[in-house]
DNA sequence: TAGATTGTTAATCGATTAACAATC
DNA sequence: TAGATTGTTAATCGATTAACAATC
């Protein structure tokens, strides 16, 4: 089996996305070039990118946009979306919680966790907010393969310990700190220092 | 003047980070193998970044944690934090212009906008709400020069339009769809679709 | 001096881009 | 058939890793 590039990866949504608006206003056909025009890549990567997992074009024509939007569902695993717990209900939480068709891009939250007597209880968009105590019970239960942290960093280490032991088989950790987890489980950090930092080198360079 | 590799500028944040804790720590000096365990980093790519921007270590001994602190904090620019408006006041709005310490980073948010009546002329955090149609006035007063875009997808196009008519250098976009904007305009897309693809793809492998 | 660790060069690895024969 | 565009190989580019002389 050949390993797939990452950035090849992470740039499967935006052709997924190109294709929802593309099939939204009733194009059929889009070669390598208008594709990768609407995505915001070189239409060589986009061909390149598709030929790990296929061949799913035509010579002289180029790709059917329906076809091509179901090949890249089944890629990206958009019909059976993976489960996940949140911990941390604050702002940040919220706003995960309520991406824009998380759903769509393969994800659902089926619980909260906070340590926050006020929030323990309530529910938030219809999800119940449960204490942190009860984690390792209910993410055991319901057999969750993600845990999301968005909780501030001090709590970051201590709430990614209770997720590995509850079973998560990744972590998806929006708190600004290097998390230290067992090499099998999945990590990813998604970091706005690392942004902002690239942004203002920019800022700062091109006077 | 060598170009810096932008993985490079992303780690830079890291190092930051870890050089924090470790100057709360009463840590004076670490080597890089101690600086990359705590980032995340292998040691030898510690040394390589650093030497983008300078020598800062003493062989046989290590890097003085101030000593680097105050290098780092010069070179991503903390002293001089970046001007920024953002525009859409939601949840992940009111979520970034929390983001702990983000002052801290470099950036401060000076100003909100919003197109929902009921938002507009309230005071969010300790920052007015303005109503989008004055942004073009605004930024151009205060001279901002970066542009936060947490709208709805669909407006954010138009938002962005907007954005560089009122002359922002920089635009930091976490809605999920692909901004045209002119090459002179700095664009950074913060995208979850993208984190998330990487990870749901390496659960489906590891089986 | 002996031991440790930097800064830097060279080797390796991986991803992007260019080019084009095969195909429609 | 003539024109267009894919899939794929080869060339280029850029980043990481390894190795080690210089330095403390």
């Amino acid at each position: 089996m050949i390993e797939i590039p990452k950035p090849t990866l992470g740039r499967l949504p935006l052709y997924y996305r190109a294709l929802v608006a593309a099939n939204e206003g009733g194009i059929e056909i889009l070669s390598s070039a208008e594709l990768g025009e609407n995505a915001g890549v070189d239409s060589a990567q986009v061909r390149k990118d598709l030929t790990y997992f296929g061949q799913f074009g035509r010579p002289g024509v180029g790709y059917n946009v329906v076809n091509l939007l179901a090949e890249l569902e089944r890629i990206l695993g958009l019909k059976n979306p993976n489960e996940a717990v949140l911990i941390g209900a604050g702002r940040l939480g919220m706003a995960i919680c309520n991406y824009p068709g998380f759903s769509r891009y393969g994800l659902k939250i089926v619980a909260m966790f906070d340590v926050d007597p006020a929030k323990i209880g309530e529910k938030l968009d219809g999800l119940e907010v449960f204490s942190l105590e009860k984690l390792e019970r209910i993410v055991g239960k319901l057999g969750s393969q993600i845990g999301i942290i968005t909780t501030p960093a001090p709590s970051a280490q201590q709430v990614a310990n209770k997720l590995v032991a509850a079973g998560v088989r990744a972590i998806w950790n929006f708190a600004p700190v290097n998390l230290k987890v067992p090499p099998s489980i999945i990590l990813r950090n998604e970091d706005l220092a690392v942004g902002l930092a690239t942004l203002s080198h920019y800022l700062s360079g091109k006077k």
